[in-house]
DNA sequence: TGCATCATGTAATCAGTTACATGATTTT
DNA sequence: AAAATCATGTAACTGATTACATGATGCA
């Protein structure tokens, strides 16, 4: 299970409540691994439980307390040994793709909203990803070595980039098939 | 749930045993879709139940009986009614760019291999793909109109090796990027 | 007054994986 | 003699989603 393994890196980077981890997998951790504060809440219970985690009560005024999480040494080693074990390459779950091949039993007419309506949430979701690389990720860098961890992040957010703009392509290339077949 | 709608397309296209639609899960509907014998097995037994799918008892010689599948009329109306259901663009889940960011708490050198090993199944899968295209969807079309299956095939096909062909460009990116951190 | 944000959780259910089990035939 | 292929399944478990629940603050 790497959502475990995703709330330890996140954690890493920068310590923080469930609530602040169900946002961060909003946004840029999001960028590759999605899970809900739902399910955040659980597997931080069980990972202080198994003492990879600290928590810290946070009092605020004017708004609820929170639990602050923060990576043990136990933790760290935990992912240490996670990232020197071989993992598979991620199965592919494209329910768009069952729908384009279901459409020959149908009418492949009827999917080209559908499919215009992936297109336009890929596009943002490139333009999003483009902005936080301006933001991130250029000007002048620091003098000195470089920083590991900014290479890394900056690496993946190009990993995102890059499947987005072959999403859209991807997607024109059905959107022309479907029109093909519809209105030959 | 899209493991349903996969199996209806997949019997659709041509009727068959949960073997041997474990094998088309290897195989085509793979690129876009993976699925295990158990978990075919249990939802085609919940399929028939729910009336979408017959079943025929085939025996045969020199091997076990089989049971046959194929999609009833009901069948075939779920499958139109989810194509017309609007769903939401594909959770991603990569579990590789997890890794990658988890590399800056710990020694980034460590991951070139693993990063090189994914580089080589992608490769392979790629040039399986490549070769699927060619026998499958080169040389003269049939006359008349186009068949809609065909080019439907063909078009998510496609967006399998644009995946791929990504893929691979992106780890050699990230294999530029950790030899840099290692090496400077 | 009503909605959005911050903050945490439980309960029920569904989907998916791993391990185990059987048994014949064909190939090496 | 051993391994691979064909063929079907059960059981236990883990992971993920959906729905429900609570309650304060701040803004329009």
């Amino acid at each position: 299970m790497a959502l475990e393994h995703a709330i330890l890196v996140s954690l890493l980077e920068q310590p923080g409540s469930g609530y602040e981890l169900a946002r961060r997998f909003e946004r840029s951790i999001g960028y590759f691994w999605t899970a809900t504060h739902q399910q955040i809440y659980r597997v931080l219970s069980r990972m202080e439980a198994d003492g990879r985690l600290d928590v810290r009560e946070v009092p605020q005024r004017a708004r609820p307390d929170k639990k602050e999480y923060s990576v043990t040494e136990a933790g760290r080693a935990a992912l240490a040994g996670w990232l020197h074990e071989p993992i598979q390459s991620d199965s592919v779950r494209h329910e768009l793709a069952v729908k384009i091949r279901g459409a020959a039993f149908d009418d492949p007419a009827a999917l080209i909203r559908e499919v215009e309506r992936h297109h336009r949430t890929h596009a943002d979701r490139l333009a999003h990803y483009l902005a936080g690389e301006v933001r991130d990720f250029t000007g002048p860098q620091a003098p000195g070595p470089p920083d590991a961890g900014q290479e890394l992040q900056h690496v993946v957010l190009r990993g995102g980039i890059a499947y987005e703009r072959m999403q859209l392509a991807w997607l024109e290339d059905v959107l022309a098939t479907l029109h093909r077949l519809t209105a030959p």
